[in-house]
DNA sequence: ATCGAATCTTTACAGTGTAAACTTTACACC
DNA sequence: GGTGTAAAGTTTACACTGTAAAGATTCGAT
């Protein structure tokens, strides 16, 4: 993946997957607050008006980045499945060790990708690869009759919190680990008694 | 509490408050992207660079805000608590219903002081009053001979995790009820089997 | 009353997003 | 092969931001 453009030629080539290289490499090299269309136009070689004809505005630049980012994550969380025993249980921690790693593999992509707000109602959580991750792990223990969105946002809640919590400083210098956080999950979809 | 100050006079007299309340009233309004220092100096009616002095920078006055929310948030879970069982669970329920009621009424408050960046070491999360509610009411379940901050961490997370993913609309339309979430704190401090 | 410190204003500068007009290139069509 | 049109980038411009520096004003203690 070239960054920066020859700059004899007047049009870039791929300078939409370039833009959103570039957004990823200073997300990572100097955090949320530092990434603008400026210096993305900038490292990818490119006029500071360029990335508009792409995305329009630095939102849509962000929603792109965050598309990529969001591959980069279900695979992280694929990966971590798999590392973990083969039981119901066992994936569903594994997938949840993957979201926290990933998050602090790359806390910068991983605050991109989760607050950013969503504007359109088509949000259809349901779409995305990484929510069908969530999905068919939380499946084996959705009581039968019982939306199974229930469990799923108990699951991504618990991670979620936790991760920005950490990422955000709210926990200290030695943050509880994560198995003992994800204990919580031992007891998901228990009826009341 | 005066917002703009009198012209005549050179010193406003409570410039610090008057700033603070005027990015409270900024945050209300117009979100979290709208506050900046320039338009909370004018709401107080005071030059653009005045903020500097009392606050050093952006973030500084952030801070300041912060601490004006967590007073109203602690507020906010204590009255919620009030209002359900006298029970330990109750009790429980009752906070964490305080805390998603205070981050629905008040999201850019909320948004505000959960996403501010820590940055000097001394978090000590135990000296908020907002978090000796969490711990008192967590205190209960705690597992005798563990630490009582992992059960802290658990709610904390599950409720922080819901409130932020509602605010930032991933949870679609119609996300599911609060008490079905809370749900899963039933069986909280729960030794393992 | 005076001196120093705190408070606020003025001025200035670099960086940001974004809109508009313009230039260059690519591409389909005759 | 020209040609016209749309796409892709550039240039220019503007309003807004944070922040630093220097000057003006006021407060307060001595």
């Amino acid at each position: 993946m070239e960054l920066t453009k020859d700059k004899s030629r007047h049009h870039h080539g791929n300078l939409h997957a370039a833009l959103v290289e570039a957004g990823i490499e200073i997300l990572r090299s100097s955090g949320l607050d530092a990434l603008s269309l400026r210096k993305c136009a900038a490292l990818a070689g490119v006029s500071h008006a360029a990335p508009a004809h792409h995305f329009g505005n630095l939102e849509g630049l962000k929603w792109a980045i965050a598309e990529e980012a969001f591959a980069r994550f279900s695979e992280f969380m694929r990966t971590h499945a798999a590392a973990s025993d083969d039981t119901a249980h066992g994936r569903l921690l594994g997938i949840c060790r993957g979201y926290l790693a990933f998050a602090r593999a790359e806390p910068a992509l991983y605050e991109m990708i989760f607050c950013l707000q969503r504007k359109e109602p088509e949000s259809k959580r349901d779409a995305s690869t990484s929510y069908s991750i969530l999905r068919d792990t939380c499946a084996p223990f959705v009581p039968p009759g019982t939306d199974p969105v229930i469990i799923e946002t108990q699951v991504w809640s618990l991670v979620h919190g936790f991760a920005l919590l950490e990422l955000h400083g709210r926990l200290g210098d030695t943050p509880p680990p994560d198995d003992a956080i994800l204990a919580l999950l031992r007891h998901i979809g228990q009826e009341p008694a």
